[in-house]
DNA sequence: CGCGAAACGTA
DNA sequence: CGTACGTTTCGCGA
């Protein structure tokens, strides 16, 4: 806010809106299909404009504010002007539908909107600034019409929105005359010649507002120019003397009456007694979140009065983001102009130095012990700010590990200077230059994807330490069920602003330019790509401040973060494969397929196509007239393996029938095996023959990590013959041998812990065979006297539980009678009776907050425990039983990476993690490392954290990961 | 060619 | 009618 801004007298100013401008703006600037209810209505328009008044308010604090509508019927102004407005009738009727919610919603608001037959909204908002004026007030026009720019003036200000529609612009006269090189008071007369396409109305063909504005200058009106139309020579002369009438028309039409009795007092139009429980009745109508509702309410200074516990209150840096300008580009030819610029634009080597030490450190701080949330939480650092204090470093390419191409580096400073790279025509000197000021300040940098840019950059020799903050991963924080394939769908998800280079305006019944220019404005490349480099910025700036207030801050900087680190080490390094040791293990299963494949051709009588289950439906339950033993989902009869068997069980008269289910059965499973190997050997990097995995870090909404392209944590481990394509991963070149490592029980121990169980926990420390001490208590025996049995059928309740098993599923898996499962479930509580009430309470508390944590502080929202389908809600209660149990486990693993390679890297070990597959990991040895390097792994791992039960680590030391497996 | 369903591999 | 994933294949429909 500028000094001439401040208030004259002491009272905060008077905001009139422009209720149709504003909700149209906000109609065509947000994607309806993202504001829809469940009932089909559109909320957008609500939406954007309730948002945008209270960051208004918020940052403006006013204390007197209207709203004026147009009124249905047309005005004074269509009887002067046929077609007037024509676009704008043609609203849509998702449009016109949201204007009586939107006055409904300012009066539960307590906001005075006004509407006066035959005039527009415009005319109201023309008297009220007057009126402001004369009773002492310094006025804030927002309006989404540039005939509104004609009432600004030292006292007046019109807040317009700019090219996004959250970003206001303060059109102040200084900034009118500076945009149009005329002042408001001939902004009308500019209008006139130009015309106004959202409006409808035609101007000068040809003339826009340079030419304008030079005519105006020139004869200091528009009278003026009109009266001196025959001294204008040209193309633009001829048109503006076949215009004279328009323009005259034009002229009529846009000045606004500022004196009209609309029957209210300036001091009157207070605002912000709210009605709760009508404003509460429709925010449920529009179906709007809790994080919603806070920031509208926030907005109008009243959200104590909400009851909502869960709402994040202010988008980070509202007001900062209402400046923002595009950023300039210096291209930058030599590595000493570069230098000279990051000098001058990015934050100093001494900024970067003490925010480092501000900052959690990696490894050895994570000594949280299992107090869990609190410890976590209580070792929070606040998050500096990150617009005042971060630069942005954005790469494109392909980031494929191992693989990698960046086709351009962007560096974007605090001040929105940038500078843009070609990845492919960097040279020596400058890419030092570029390593240096990374380097120097990497402790206040702001990425998106903090491992992609380490490959990104490291395709062209650059290395990246780990950033302030990442946008990717904060955003995965904040919504784990998200999934934001893109920079772009990320920022349009969290932002709910698009970046989309071209909204439907040509035609539109408004313009969106906002950036003055008459042409439509086809954005170039540089400025696209500079344009996501800017949506980083405002990524962060708004997860910074959720990421804060849930005190995540911790979880990113101290897991996360260094999570990121560790994998891109990981990816890079690869997993070495025998590729003869595939081929040859490929080629079997292939025979063995088509062996079985011919077998079962031949009882068939055709040669059917075994991978399609309609073929074999149509054989097995047609042809064959076997009795179907299950249905798919969708209602079809299922030939997955569980049936296939039950039903190869039960032909054992049928030889046709027998034969054909063994032959398919044979053919799934080598099948399965053969396509397995296959898709193993096209991953194998042909440089260095080692597999290079992507470990997704933002994906699994439990806060797992999975594995893409290929997926390494689904090698197959049941049966014997799948295993053998574990002894196909071997060490490679300068390594002698394989280290696996695995947690036993990681999520039983923690439910051990989290829920107190003494009973469990003392099963934990007995150190005899868990399950069958687990068995011995729930079914009250001697230890010695388990049957193998009971120990089976303990350990599939044990592990069971944190999926929140049904009595069926668990008797179905036991292929015992529900009745028998039941009493085995109810045993089994009986014994572990707070295990029960912990998980219980996981659900209740779900339930109440909306979300479960881990003991980090991970959470997971889950909307469907409110949901009215009994299925639906079934679902959600089991993920919300298992997600802090899986989740936690997840934060102990990663953990315990970050521990590992720290320790390992402090003793000057060679050896590396190349693998994670949920509870285990595998290590490379290099030569002469097996001893120290399994004990240090075997102790990270082990020492993660402290819970009430020991963590178990099995190792296990081999020429392959299969021999590596105990 | 894109997409959903079905199937199946892991923890 | 137990959680969390990824990949392949088929077959439908544009």
């Amino acid at each position: 806010m500028s000094e001439a801004d401040k208030q004259k007298n002491g009272k905060g100013p008077l905001l009139v809106v422009d209720g149709h401008s504003l909700a149209f703006r906000a109609y065509y600037a947000l994607p309806v299909e993202s504001f829809t209810t469940s009932k089909g209505e559109a909320t957008n328009a609500v939406w954007g404009f309730a948002i945008m008044l209270s960051e208004v308010i918020a940052a403006e604090q006013p204390t007197r504010m209207a709203v004026a509508f147009d009124m249905a019927g047309g005005t004074f102004r269509n009887e002067m002007l046929s077609g007037y407005k024509g676009t704008r009738q043609a609203a849509p009727e998702e449009l016109i539908d949201q204007l009586p919610k939107l006055q409904h919603f300012l009066e539960t608001l307590g906001v005075t909107y006004i509407e006066k037959q035959g005039y527009e909204g415009d005319d109201i908002i023309g008297t009220l600034a007057t009126m402001g004026e004369e009773a002492g007030y310094r006025t804030l026009v927002l309006s989404g019409d540039r005939d509104a720019f004609q009432l600004a003036d030292e006292s007046v200000t019109v807040l317009f929105p700019g090219y996004h529609f959250r970003q206001l612009k303060r059109m102040t006269p200084e900034a009118i005359e500076e945009k149009y090189h005329v002042g408001p008071r001939l902004y009308p007369d500019l209008a006139a010649l130009r015309g106004e396409q959202s409006d409808n109305i035609p101007g000068v063909p040809g003339v826009g507002d340079a030419y304008a504005a030079r005519w105006l200058n020139e004869y200091g009106s528009l009278e003026g120019v009109l009266a001196s139309a025959d001294a204008i020579k040209g193309k633009k002369g001829q048109a503006l003397r076949d215009s004279i009438e328009q323009v005259r028309l034009n002229r009529r039409v846009n000045a606004l009456v500022r004196d009209l009795d609309l029957g209210v007092q300036v001091e009157d139009l207070t605002f912000g007694k709210i009605h709760t429980d009508e404003v509460n009745a429709l925010f449920n109508q529009l179906e709007f979140g809790s994080h919603t509702r806070n920031k509208i309410l926030k907005g109008f200074n009243c959200v104590e009065g909400y009851d909502d516990s869960t709402g994040t209150g202010q988008d980070a840096g509202a007001s900062e983001e209402m400046e923002f300008e595009l950023p300039s580009l210096d291209p930058v030819k030599d590595a000493e102009a570069f230098t000279a610029w990051c000098e001058s634009h990015l934050p100093t080597v001494e900024d970067s130095r003490t925010m480092a030490e501000a900052m959690p450190d990696s490894g050895p701080v994570i000594t949280a012990a299992g107090d869990g949330v609190k410890a976590a939480q209580e070792q929070a650092v606040a998050c500096p700010d990150l617009a005042e204090n971060s630069w942005y470093l954005y790469a494109e390419g392909d980031d494929k590990p191992g693989a990698a191409k960046m086709e351009r580096l962007v560096i974007l400073a605090p001040d929105s200077h940038a500078v843009m790279l070609d990845a492919q025509a960097v040279a020596d000197d400058m890419l030092q230059a570029v390593q240096q000021a990374i380097t120097a300040r990497i402790a206040t940098c702001t990425v998106h994807g903090y491992k992609e840019h380490v490959h990104l950059l490291g395709a062209i020799g650059l290395q990246l330490a780990m950033p302030l903050f990442d946008t990717k991963l904060a955003g995965y924080l904040v919504e784990p069920d998200f999934h934001a394939s893109n920079l772009d769908k990320a920022f349009t998800h969290f932002l709910k602003i698009s970046l989309d280079e071209k909204p439907e305006v040509e035609q539109g019944a408004l313009d969106f330019g906002g950036d003055g220019k008459d042409e439509p404005h086809t954005l170039t490349k540089e400025e696209t790509i500079l344009r996501r480099v800017e949506s980083v910025r405002l990524l962060a700036a708004h997860l910074e401040s959720l990421i804060e207030e849930r005190k995540q801050f911790n979880l990113l900087r101290v897991i996360e973060m260094p999570t990121s680190t560790v994998l891109s080490g990981m990816e890079d390094q690869g997993a070495k494969v025998d590729l003869e040791r595939l081929r040859t293990m490929g080629d079997q299963f292939e025979a063995e397929a088509q062996q079985a494949e011919a077998i079962a051709w031949d009882r068939a009588g055709a040669k059917v196509n075994l991978q399609s289950p309609k073929q074999l439906q149509k054989i097995l339950f047609e042809d064959m007239g076997l009795k179907p033993v299950q249905r798919t989902k969708r209602g079809s009869y299922s030939t997955n393996a569980a049936s296939l068997q039950r039903l190869y069980v039960s032909s054992v008269g049928n030889e046709r029938a027998n034969d054909f289910l063994g032959a398919l059965l044979k053919h799934r499973e080598t099948n399965k095996l053969k396509q397995i190997v296959n898709s193993l050997m096209e991953s194998v990097n042909p440089n260095d023959g080692r597999i290079h995995t992507t470990f997704e870090q933002t994906v699994a909404a439990t806060g797992r990590l999975s594995s893409v392209d290929p997926n390494l944590q689904n090698i197959p481990n049941k049966n014997a013959a799948g295993r053998e394509i574990r002894s196909a991963f071997v060490p490679g070149e300068g390594f002698e041998s394989l280290l696996s490592c695995d947690y036993s029980q990681v999520e039983l121990r923690i439910m051990a812990d989290l829920s107190g169980d003494e009973a469990l926990i003392e099963a934990f420390k007995s150190g005899t065979d868990f399950h069958k001490y687990v068995a011995s208590l729930v079914y009250g025996i001697g230890v010695d006297e388990v049957s193998s049995d009971q120990r089976s059928h303990v350990k599939a309740m044990s592990y069971g539980l944190a999926y929140g098993l049904s009595t069926y599923g668990l008797a179905q898996q036991l292929d015992v009678s529900p009745a028998e499962a039941d009493v085995l479930k109810s045993q089994y509580f009986s014994t572990f009776g707070k295990v029960h009430d912990y998980l219980e309470s996981l659900v209740e508390d779900a339930r109440v907050k909306g979300y479960t944590e881990t003991i980090f502080g991970r959470r997971r929202y889950f909307p469907g425990l409110k949901s009215k389908r009994r299925p639906t809600r079934d679902a959600a209660e089991r993920a919300a039983l298992n997600a802090p149990i899986q989740g936690s486990a997840a934060d102990i693993m990663k953990i315990a990476m970050i521990k590992a390679q720290h320790t390992m890297s402090e003793a000057g070990c060679r050896s590396r993690i190349v693998l994670q597959i949920h509870d285990e990991l595998v290590v490379e040895i290099a030569a002469g490392e097996e001893k120290q390097v399994a004990a240090l792994v075997k102790e990270a791992m082990e020492h993660a954290v402290r819970l009430a039960v020991p963590l178990d680590v099995s190792t296990g030391i081999g020429g392959d990961w299969q021999q590596a497996a105990h």
